[in-house]
DNA sequence: GTTCTTACA
DNA sequence: TGTAAGTA
């Protein structure tokens, strides 16, 4: 999961690529919830983690978050690198994110992430199930 | 032509 | 958030 050539991408690759408007990118730059660098002309040169974290804002926005809730959820690149413990936390969320998707049936398991999360954090879910033993 | 900041609705 | 103005 490594991000290759942190290339500039443009203004215009960055809304092309997330949906979003180059108001809301500004916004959400402004709200410091991406950290661009600047050219020496003042334009904004994303990179590809910039691109991946406004995809993620876009998701936690639709889902309801606030930008403050955003920001500490997501925390700041440098802290990531620093803290091994946020990658984990990060991991947990996405595995999350996944989960609160539909999960009809687990015949066929439409979605493993849900699956996961259902064995891995809502014990007490299953605990509340009864299992029939078919082995 | 595109992006940036500031400001107003 | 959209849009207009004046720049760079």
């Amino acid at each position: 999961m490594s991000m290759k050539k942190d290339k500039h991408i443009t203004m215009r690759e960055a809304k092309e690529r997330t949906g979003l408007t180059s108001r809301q990118i500004r916004y959400y730059d402004e709200q410091n919830l991406i950290f661009p660098a600047r050219s020496k002309g003042n334009q904004r040169l994303f990179s590809e983690s910039d691109l991946q974290r406004l995809l993620k804002i876009k998701k936690l926005l639709a889902a309801g978050n606030s930008i403050e809730t955003i920001r500490l959820k997501m925390k700041t690149p440098q802290a990531k690198e620093i803290d091994p413990y946020a990658q984990l936390s990060e991991f947990e969320d996405s595995i999350n994110d996944y989960a609160d998707e539909e999960l009809d049936s687990l015949y066929p398991v439409s979605n493993r992430f849900a699956l996961l999360k259902k064995l891995t954090f809502n014990d007490h879910d299953i605990n509340d199930q009864e299992f029939e033993e078919e082995n």
